[in-house]
RNA sequence: GCGGAUAUGGCGAAAUUGGUAGACGUGCCAGACUUAGGAUCUGGUGCCGCAAGGCGUGUAGGUUCGAGUCCUAUUAUCCGCACCA
């Protein structure tokens, strides 16, 4: 019998998918493991080879739990809505909606290309996923509650005191009891103070504007990165280099009204958590910067002839009594207010020429000094001393309070500036000599450093340093009401309105141009059928097409657009949320993703707590990974989700990258010459289909010339063996480089399991690696090995002799390495060792059912189909997918001798076989005696003989 | 500039606490069986050298009886952040 992967593997899936084998329960005597992928989003193109990369590793990893007694949770969905769909829908004019279902369920698309569909894809794949859980973030069955945690989020607001999200009400009884003096919430900026009195006595729609300063979803006209490319507002982690993530449109800063999620209120608890969880450091890294706390003060400095003040933010309070100066950003609302009328016109100049720099020149250059004096002086807290306030396009309007104390003893950029302009002719006089408060000479340069300095020149931080320079003069500054200690966070609320069509409708409708949530019981709000994707012609988004898109607060249902009287019939919000929103919280719902009222219930919640392992892609480092954890703390806060942190474990998988193959055109003829032929000809090199090369990088002609109409006559010249060899270079998966791989054609040739098999031997799964079809015969010829220890021609060969001894400990050694590969997420090795077992075996002759069934299931989580077929060959009935994992024996691996090294002054020269339980003076004399030492000592006498029982021999001098 | 990761044969890569560098696979070379093979099997294969031997884990030092592994410096590549006050 010959090994046939087509027929078992097409065999096995139905089984598995007929008997439901990895249907996850949602109560268990065994304990639990929830093993998550990040889900794909379903676009046309399909799945290549470097998809499944991390699928297949989870999967390995959920199967040998299973195999351990774990009821695993292992669920598999598609995060469906999104931009590409849309921009094909507003190309084709094809509903997103039905684009979206062929691209996962299969069928024809627009241009009758047959589209495999994701769910086919995976299937062949073989993976263990419990399907009947699956979700699709676009399914008004699951968006249902992705609208009903925005109602949460719209009605609670951050408490510092009990440091958690709170119901609105409590902030509500408190305003009622005490007004807002002494509520210690995350907020707007800028609140106005209020009584209790004077709230009572606030209309209800000037309530509902201060209510929004605090929700933790609050609508508001803020700075916004809009991309006119796209037609819409994009999230900072959106936006790559200064231009759009999707597309690489520009990007500008608009002032736009629109939802934001306060995820700052969460800063420092996202920060923290990060101690907690098993994550790689870069990602840690990453959303540590992206959280970019800072610990430092809040200065007042009063402005001499205003009424008005400036607040700083500074890391470097202790450094105060060297301000030289100081600079706001360009846009700071300060600007017009306190310019000096000598230097209206050089200021607005400069303003005028800022704001022409988008945002992408403004990162791109950050050498070029320059700023203008405003001829406004501001008040030193404590010298009282005249300071000149600037404006520079080096501070940003939007980190702090867009204003700097410039310190140019202290700081590099400070120092710059201050150094441009001293003596400058545009400086107009307004740049003082610098002043040096540290004991160090700054004449090449700021002294940046947080330590080994003192303070002079500094009044009463005199000899201090920075540490207690900066306790003294936080003090100081809240004894003349100047200053106080402050932490300041580098993220920023994210913006939730995204001006889309294929995203989830708010559940949102405006009474007097405020929102009103609608009651949880009329979700969901399906999202209403458009003529066009496209905005309106008066600018609205896209929803602002549809006809069928008011809210009747009496029938309480979605009516016409015609009913609007703004009385009991309201226009309904017309943006849609972000792609994130849905996948925020998807891995709950997968515990209970059939549940019609909740999210997910309580029990199931409680008993799947969190997600054990989760493997996905580095890219969603402080997008869809940031977004997770704060929603699931957001859920912690008000009882639902168990646990502070959703991801225990995370693993990031390697990019898988294509290996192309190029011909070379000799310039000007259509002629190819082999790449080891080239000799100084002029060659254009051009990428073959990698499915034309061999694994010795020939091509084949035929093959190549039916290809294209401009090759069917090319001329070839070959090398001395009478062949075309392709040059190869490294480079990502894309069609345009004709080095795109699919599982789909893997499959087809060789099986599930030889695709599994190889995508795990490739490398260390953390690590990007070229993919390299030419690789895999390896893989197939294991297994057909394999194949070959159980059956013959004439079928199975497998025979109840007592295993020997070599059998048992080839089998217990692969246990034993098997066992800690995967515990150590180290599949590659794994696959080494099956390679090594089954070619001891067949070494061995072995075909001894105590050695083979236990073989079967050690490998069965790499590749299950020829597992089970093995499995069911050797009389067992059922699937092989929860058979417990065979034990390693020690006693098998016991050896009784060692192969020593012998080596002199640490140079490895020969070896001897000494048994193991000699004592160190009796190999000493073993080794001493031997004529291969001597030789090698040659009369000499060896100063220090070291000897590690069990290791080496050393013999020094 | 700051932070993170990586560096080992032609190629993908192995190497528990420092202890025989290159397991396993591919590719290459030779052979067997075949009408043939992109089938199967056997042997060889880090580099230089006929050999003895020498050299070898990005580079330069150091610790050690012994370093791919530990320490110091340095280079290159990839990733993230970036005028963050």
């Amino acid at each position: 019998m010959k090994y046939n992967p087509n027929e078992i593997e097409a065999k096995w899936q139905q089984y598995w998918a007929d008997n439901k084998t990895f249907a996850a329960k949602n109560d268990s005597d065994k304990p639990k493991h929830y093993v998550l992928d990040m889900f794909p989003y379903p676009s046309g193109a399909g799945l290549h080879v470097g998809h499944p990369l991390g699928y297949i590793a989870s999967d390995v990893y959920s199967r040998f739990k299973r195999h351990q007694g774990y009821n695993v949770l292992h669920p598999m969905g598609y995060d469906s809505f999104g931009l590409p769909a849309e921009q094909y829908a507003i190309q084709t004019g094809q509903r997103p909606e039905d684009t979206t279902r062929v691209n996962i369920d299969g069928g024809v698309d627009k241009e009758g290309n047959l589209i495999a569909g994701y769910r086919k894809q995976l299937d062949k794949i073989g993976f263990s996923f419990d399907w009947d859980r699956e979700v699709r973030t676009s399914n008004p069955n699951y968006y249902k509650h992705t609208q009903w945690i925005f109602i949460q989020l719209f009605n609670s607001w951050y408490n510092k005191d009990s440091d958690k999200a709170e119901d609105i009400s409590t902030l509500i009884a408190l305003f009622e009891k005490e007004g807002n003096s002494k509520v210690n919430a995350v907020c707007d900026d800028n609140i106005q103070a209020f009584s209790a009195d004077e709230w009572n006595a606030f209309a209800k729609d000037t309530q509902e504007k201060i209510l929004l300063q605090y929700r933790l979803t609050y609508l508001a006209e803020t700075e916004v990165n809009w991309c006119p490319g796209l037609g819409t507002v994009l999230a900072n982690d959106e936006i790559v280099n200064g231009v759009s993530e999707r597309g690489g449109f520009p990007v500008v800063r608009k002032k736009m009204t629109q939802w934001s999620m306060r995820i700052s209120a969460y800063a420092e608890r996202l920060l923290q958590g990060l101690e907690t969880i098993d994550w790689s450091e870069s990602i840690k890294e990453s959303q540590r910067n992206w959280i970019g706390k800072s610990v430092g003060a809040m200065v007042t400095f009063k402005l001499k002839n205003h009424e008005e003040v400036i607040d700083v933010f500074t890391t470097r309070p202790d450094t105060i009594f060297g301000v030289t100066f100081m600079t706001l950003a360009p846009e700071h609302e300060l600007v017009a207010q306190i310019t000096s009328p000598g230097q209206k016109a050089a200021v607005e100049a400069y303003i005028e020429k800022t704001a022409k720099r988008s945002e992408r020149e403004r990162m791109a250059d950050v050498k070029t000094i320059s700023g203008v004096f405003t001829g406004a002086y501001a008040e030193h807290p404590f010298t009282k001393e005249a300071i000149p306030v600037w404006i520079g396009d080096y501070v940003l309007a939007g980190y702090g309070t867009g204003a700097v104390m410039a310190v140019p003893c202290g700081d590099e950029r400070d120092y710059a500036f201050a150094n441009f302009f001293k003596g400058h002719p545009e400086a107009s006089g307004g740049m003082p000599p610098i002043k040096n408060i540290v004991d160090k000479d700054i004449s090449e340069g700021a002294f940046g450093a947080k330590e080994g300095f003192q303070l002079v020149n500094s009044d009463f931080l005199n000899g201090m340093g920075y540490k207690d320079g900066t306790q003294k003069v936080i003090a100081e500054l809240e004894k003349i009401g100047q200053g106080y200690g402050k932490v300041n966070y580098r993220l920023r609320d994210a913006v939730f309105s995204r001006q889309r069509y294929w995203g989830e409708p708010f559940p949102v409708y405006y009474v007097n141009g405020l929102p009103q949530m609608i009651e949880a019981q009329h979700l969901p709000i399906i999202l209403p059928e458009v003529e066009k994707y496209l905005p309106t012609e008066d600018g609205l988004p896209p929803l602002g097409n549809a006809a069928v898109w008011a809210w009747d607060t009496e029938k309480l249902s979605v009516v016409g657009c015609e009913l609007i009287d703004h009385v009991t019939v309201f226009p309904l919000e017309l943006n849609t949320m972000p792609g994130w929103a849905g996948s925020s919280w998807y891995w709950m719902r997968y515990m209970d993703a059939k549940n019609d009222t909740e999210f997910a219930s309580q029990e199931a919640l409680k008993y799947w707590e969190s997600v054990d392992l989760y493997i996905g892609g580095s890219e969603h480092a402080t997008g869809h990974l940031l977004y997770s954890r704060f929603w699931n703390k957001f859920l912690k806060d008000k009882g639902f989700a168990p646990t502070e942190e959703p991801f225990k474990k995370l693993i990031n998988q390697g990019m898988i990258l294509g290996t192309s193959a190029l011909v070379y055109r000799i310039e000007g003829a259509n002629t190819f010459i082999s790449k080891n032929k080239i000799n100084g000809e002029n060659v254009q090199p051009i990428h073959a289909d990698v499915n034309f090369v061999n694994a010795s990088d020939e091509l084949d002609i035929e093959k190549f010339k039916a290809w294209r109409e401009d090759y069917a006559d090319a001329e070839f010249i070959l090398d001395e063996n009478g062949k075309y060899i392709v040059g190869r270079e490294v480079e990502k998966m894309s069609k345009s480089k004709y080095n795109v791989v699919t599982p789909d054609a893997i499959c087809a040739e060789y099986g599930a399991d030889t695709l599994r098999l190889y995508e795990m031997f490739l490398g260390p799964l953390e690590q990007a690696k070229p993919w390299n079809t030419a690789g895999i015969s390896g893989v197939f010829g294991f297994l057909k090995k394999l194949w070959r220890l159980y059956f013959d021609d004439n079928g199975l060969v497998v025979n109840n002799d007592e295993p020997t001894k070599d059998n048992l400990k080839s089998l217990h050694k692969t246990i034993k390495k098997v066992t800690e590969d995967i515990d150590n997420f180290s599949f590659n090795t794994s696959v080494s060792q099956f390679m090594i077992c089954v070619n001891e075996l067949s070494a061995q002759k072995c075909n001894s059912r105590a050695i083979l069934e236990p073989l079967a299931i050690v490998i069965s989580p790499y590749a299950p189909h020829i597992a089970e077929e093995l499995w069911s060959a050797l009389g067992n009935e059922g699937s092989i997918a929860t058979v417990a994992f065979p034990k390693c024996e020690e006693k098998y691996l016991v050896e009784s001798e060692k192969e020593y090294p012998v080596s002199f002054n640490g140079k490895m020269r020969f070896t001897i076989t000494l048994p193991l339980d000699l004592t160190k003076e009796q190999i000493e004399e073993i080794v001493m005696k031997d004529e291969r030492t001597q030789k090698q000592l040659d009369g000499r006498t060896p100063n220090k003989v070291i000897i590690v029982p069990g290791k080496i021999i050393n013999l020094v001098g």
